[in-house]
DNA sequence: GTCTATACTCTGATAGAC
DNA sequence: GTCTATCAGAGTATAGAC
């Protein structure tokens, strides 16, 4: 329903709009990052955005999406058999696109109202996320949790969130040393 | 320097303009909370506003500093036999001021950028908070922590602001039960 | 379907009158 | 000291050209 063949240079101008939305954000930062600007990257107005995604709120929430589909976060979380070196990868990844993590954060707060578009993506990849984690930890005998699974992955997904804030505050946080302790501590390796 | 006796009524003003600010946020939250609608509630115009603090971001970062105060975060955090318990304080009672925790977690990322008003805030807040826990710890002889008072504080703190974020979006979480079994877990009670 | 031109509203901010 | 009048910029809605 999305693209017939006639549609193509649609298709294509959207991808374009989001990689240079994606480009401006990881460049300038979130707060500089207006329709105008990305509209000016792209070579076109500002007007032509919204044709596409309606609203910048919409724009910004598929530039997330975006970004979870370029990072491949559910077979990194899923499939490995030691769950936390997945959720360590994406941590350390994150320090190479403070753009990124400052969009991921603002939206996150902005979601908050039930009416913002971003609001149910935040809600899924909330519980895609803890299902990965959980499931994880269910399925590695290696380690011994110290809580339920379920709590355990809400704590971890928490601790993520909460060290990128400290992190774009003061950038020397080592937000991965930190995670890999906590699970050392909450999870220890059986002997 | 700021207050002089003839400034009395400025500093009164002043007064009145934070508090208003505290409510209205508090009630209807921060998306709401323009200039014109703060200045609305006050009695004035939006540029009054802007004569006492200057700029949008200066106003909201002494909310921030305001709620601090009423709150008496240092003490409840410091001078507990059980540190965990000023910090669930804290928690519940954040349950029931929404727009304020909108406020915290917004400015927190605006303040990403070293030259926002909150910067500074942000960092000796963080300071202070981690320090309160740590030598909270290492004075409560009825726990064994697993980490580092440091490590440890800075985890609470970043599972706190990380639960926070999780609430926002779904109000059905429980903050402080699952703080509670982190400490409890990370933090066992000697016997 | 794709996009420009234009205008409208609201925002935070400034200059200057009282 | 305080506030009115005004400003430039933002995001958005509409009409209509190609």
């Amino acid at each position: 329903m999305a693209q017939r063949g006639s549609y193509a240079k649609g298709v294509a101008r959207r991808e374009e709009i989001l990689e240079s939305a994606l480009e401006v954000i990881g460049r300038d930062g979130y707060q500089n990052a207006s329709l105008k600007q990305i509209a000016h990257v792209v070579g076109v107005t500002p007007a032509a955005l919204l044709h596409y995604f309606g609203t910048k709120e919409e724009l910004f929430t598929e530039v997330l999406r975006k970004r979870d589909e370029h990072d491949g976060m559910d077979p990194r979380l899923a499939g490995l058999a030691d769950p936390s070196q997945g959720l360590l990868d994406v941590i350390r990844h994150n320090t190479e696109v403070p753009g990124l993590v400052e969009l991921f954060s603002r939206l996150a707060v902005d979601a908050a109202d039930p009416a913002h578009p971003a609001h149910a993506y935040f809600l899924e990849r909330s519980e895609r996320l803890r299902e990965a984690v959980a499931a994880g930890f269910h399925r590695d005998a290696t380690r011994e949790p110290a809580l339920d699974p379920d709590t355990m992955a809400r704590v971890l997904q928490a601790v993520a969130d909460g060290l990128q804030l400290q992190w774009m505050i003061d950038p020397t946080v080592d937000m991965a040393v930190i995670v890999e302790q906590l699970i050392d501590a909450l999870a220890p390796r059986r002997r």
